[in-house]
DNA sequence: GAGGATCAAGGTAGCGCTACCATTCGGCAT
DNA sequence: ATGCCGAATGGTAGCGCTACCTTGATCCTC
């Protein structure tokens, strides 16, 4: 199993010292291009050609170089993803599909995060772009202009995930942040709230779903809606914090919309401290349907996206592209639901 | 900015058509190694050199192939990092640390799910050894032998982290789940506990933190402790049916240690449901120190581990190895405390 | 002013793989 | 026989970069 040192008699200094395609073709008795379809296309090769070869591959433990192959290929099959950051839970459903849907193809996922403020964003383009990925799939939004002409100019695929841009720089797979806002207005609304609040993080699409909640629900009546933002990534602290200042300012408030599911279960926490009873007294929507959100108490209601679903989307047009395809709909409306449970 | 179509009358259709790094010395005028330099070790050029090599990558807008880089250095700048599952928020912090960390010094993270299950460890560890990073990052435990030679066999460097392992592979950064066991039984005994229950996912860390606990508490009293076990990844559901679970087995169950907080919320949660006060009648203490923890009614104690701290450990000593120097302390106990809330 | 030490720059030869073309060979139609 | 086809295999030449060595120029030191 261990590389014959005899047989290989001086090695030179460079190199990784593993063992090479060549090694396996010598030892199978095939020229290394022959060795090398027997890997890639089996179908091209003799029977026997692609036992021998499987033999000396087991015999070696022979792993090819993907550096290699990328190189020699233009085809890295990395995939890099640019989350905001991987600690808020809301795209973890998203980067787990990716990265499992990405694998079963032979693709593997690189983790960038560009951090909620931004200053990292050009450099992690250029640590990205340097890898020659075969495909970016970004989460969080790109804000450099420059950064998308960059992407553009590169040819690399591009999928823009969680939102429904009007000018897509590629592929998208996403839904419409502004018709959530409304929804959920009309949701309270059907149930006879009136007083409303939202609380929303910091960031653009945490504020598009806001704005288009405020101005849905001023459509019906006078009472100006409540809107507090905190920082992103949202916490349960800030969503305890955003109630105690939602009640300030309005202190008959009967339902709030919060931006994150994680916000929504620090609003119900606060709530119970205070005595205020949900949903009798304050109904409560969260947003993103996480895991815990069915089995809190009360229950949380929540906007439900299929965040697997985009992953796995993603990830398919991602290896279309790879692999020469062309994308027939290279943009697609995932939707969302509202999920009624106790909390509304 | 483009590049000048003229001056490259015919291109081969092999290659990605990108800038390279000899565009940029012909632009430059110098050698393309020289331009080289001029990017790696600018120390090395004089002051003319490196002024006409950055305009002359501003003009192209040249990024460098850190595939054919790291082919001919043998230095991908790729360190992989392998996680059970992502969706867990438990080694969140970690791995959000060590991408930022490791994106300092220029190297990119790569993500491996190896699932809770350990099937598609080898077939992981391939995908991963193919791509010659310079660093791999285990955070779960890796379950098969064959997995642990061929790491060991292919010399890159290693961490493990979160635990301390009696025969590492390499490196180490982590913490002794046993003593975590048994210091919170010592704990709770400490408050005056004598009914005790550990409530645990089923994963070879919970479950020895689970047995010390158990065996340090035993040794106090004749009551023996109810253990239940659920599957990992744990969630709050998970936690309200196991606390139902240790209720019918022990009805005067009076602390429950969990595994995670997310595990603890859900006993929490439950044992508000059935009108049981906690911490009065029942002390909950969990695992983690999760971003919630503090900001929950009532505040959850818990196991606080830095997570973060463990992640930057690991990229330090990746680095270190990485740039060739030994890393001399390369088994790091990074301990954990317990932090007493009013769950208990 | 000879001998070396030091520095900046260039040339060469790969890293390990695959695209592309050439070759071989058996089988079949002409 | 001759030519042609397709299938299987091999040879060659890179992919874009850097390790290693060499060259030439400058600067000491004695």
């Amino acid at each position: 199993m261990a590389r014959d040192s005899a047989t290989v008699p001086r090695r030179s200094r460079r190199g990784s010292g593993a063992v090479t395609l060549h090694d396996v073709a010598k030892l199978a008795g095939v020229a290394p291009i022959t060795a090398s379809r027997a890997l890639n296309t089996p179908a091209a090769v003799s029977d026997e050609v692609r036992r021998k070869v499987a033999d000396a591959v087991a015999r070696t433990g022979y792993v090819p170089n993907r550096l290699a192959g990328g190189l020699a290929s233009s085809r890295s099959r990395l995939v890099a993803a640019v989350v905001p950051t991987i600690s808020g839970p809301v795209f973890l459903n998203t980067v787990q599909a990716l990265t499992e849907a990405l694998a079963e193809h032979g693709y593997q996922l690189m983790l960038g995060q560009s951090g909620y403020a931004g200053s990292r964003e050009d450099a992690l383009l250029d640590a990205i772009i340097g890898r020659r990925p075969d495909g970016i799939v970004l989460t969080g939004i790109l804000r450099s202009a420059e950064g998308r002409r960059r992407l553009l100019a590169c040819g690399i695929p591009v999928v823009e995930t969680w939102d429904l841009t009007p000018t897509p720089i590629d592929m998208l797979v996403g839904f419409s942040h502004t018709e959530v806002g409304r929804e959920v207005a009309r949701y309270l609304h059907g149930k006879g709230r009136r007083r409303l609040a939202v609380v929303a993080g910091d960031d653009e699409r945490a504020r598009r779903r806001s704005a288009a909640f405020a101005a849905q629900a001023s459509a019906w009546g006078p009472a100006p809606v409540t809107e507090v933002f905190v920082p992103a990534p949202t916490t349960l602290r800030s969503g305890r914090d955003a109630l105690a200042a939602v009640l300030r300012q309005a202190p008959d408030t009967d339902a709030v919309f919060c931006s994150s599911d994680l916000l929504a279960l620090g609003v119900v926490t606060e709530a119970r401290v205070r005595g205020l009873a949900v949903p009798q007294q304050l109904a409560v929507v969260g947003f993103g349907d996480l895991d815990f959100a069915a089995d809190v108490a009360p229950a949380l209601s929540t906007v439900h996206i299929k965040g697997a679903e985009i992953g796995r989307q993603a990830a398919r047009f991602i290896v279309e592209r790879a692999e020469g395809r062309e994308v027939a709909q290279p943009i697609v409306d995932i939707g969302f639901h509202i999920v009624e449970r106790a909390s509304s």
